[in-house]
DNA sequence: CCGTCTATTTATAATTC
DNA sequence: TGAATTATAAATAGACG
């Protein structure tokens, strides 16, 4: 649409190329919105930006819940990918526990990169009628608290599970971990509101 | 656009509703697509139709890789969450290995219910048409043969990381990852073909 | 049920303020 | 420089075969 027609090329100057690029982000996720209401289905898209920005839609709390679906449903391997997914479940104690640790380093970049992120997302949205203005702030921040609650959850498990009576952790450390885990579960009770 | 408006609402006559979403599904997809392209930016997309259908798109080889750009990049908590995350991140030693370890059973999860939803999954393909059968499944198993390399790939650059020269890992443990990444890799050449 | 056709709505490139 | 306007390209709802 517009004046001309574009080319399905990469924009060469940068500057416009960002220009195009918040321009359709934000009809895209439009988009995606009116098909998950309209047909009440799950969508989830991520898009990240030539700088590295990203931003992320998703019918559910979060885009994580979209990609547990296709974990749990999708998923049709072939018999080489058995063999595979054998080795990597089979493995031993302490491959196992590297296994884990190496998965979960991913996790913790995340955490390190959400401070510096905050700002800029919470200033993303406008494009969307009023009432529909905050919703991407908030539904993310939702998505967020819930993904942190889920961990939070398993790590109390963990603890309770690997570590036992023992004396493993210090008295402050878990009583940190608790009362925030309080905290969060309080919260968790408001500012939802991305049903779709 | 069109002859009416649409209304942001849910279709309740389940035929149009499948019309509706048929239709709008492509166009999403083309549209992400020449976002990627013309910007140059990392997409993934996910769509399960009411009926449960999933339809992806992604810039990438497969929506996986993008999920994993996410786990390492995105996250846009809200003011609330930065105390929520400072607990988080500042644990000491003992706390971190539980939590990384806690997060981490999601995946361990994730693994175990695939070996469980397979021969289920395998089962399912049969119900549909013969010719899509082969593409969603050499598609699918594709992407998840690249998610799995993603995450051997993290094993591995942990394991040098994380224990250096120390002899944690069993040789045999060592052997049987190794060989397994090898022959992902070489057969990861071909059978791909979702490229828009 | 799927491709076409056409009137209309949307999206948006260019331009202006 | 970024928001608002305008002219035009695209998308598409409904109808038809």
């Amino acid at each position: 649409m517009g004046r001309n027609k574009v080319e399905l090329k990469k924009i060469e100057d940068s500057i416009s190329r960002q220009q195009f690029y918040s321009k359709r982000k934000d009809s895209i996720i439009k988009k995606s919105n009116e098909l998950a209401v309209l047909c009440e289905a799950d969508v989830g898209l991520l898009m990240f930006s030539p700088d590295g920005e990203v931003t992320s839609y998703s019918s559910k709390e979060s885009v994580e819940d979209i990609m547990l679906l296709v974990v749990n449903q999708r998923l049709i391997p072939n018999p080489n990918e058995q063999h595979l997914m054998q080795s990597l479940t089979q493995s031993k104690n302490e491959g196992e526990m590297v296994k884990k640790i190496a998965i979960a380093e991913a996790h913790e970049k995340k955490l390190n990169k959400l401070k510096q992120t905050l700002s800029e997302a919470q200033q993303k949205i406008r494009y969307y009628e009023p009432q529909v203005e905050n919703i991407s702030s908030v539904q993310e921040a939702d998505a967020y608290k819930q993904f942190l609650m889920s961990a939070m959850e398993q790590i109390q498990q963990s603890k309770a599970k690997l570590l036992g009576g023992q004396e493993f952790l210090q008295r402050n450390e878990y009583a940190a971990v608790a009362s925030v885990n309080t905290e969060d579960t309080a919260a968790a009770g408001n500012s939802r509101g991305w049903k779709f």
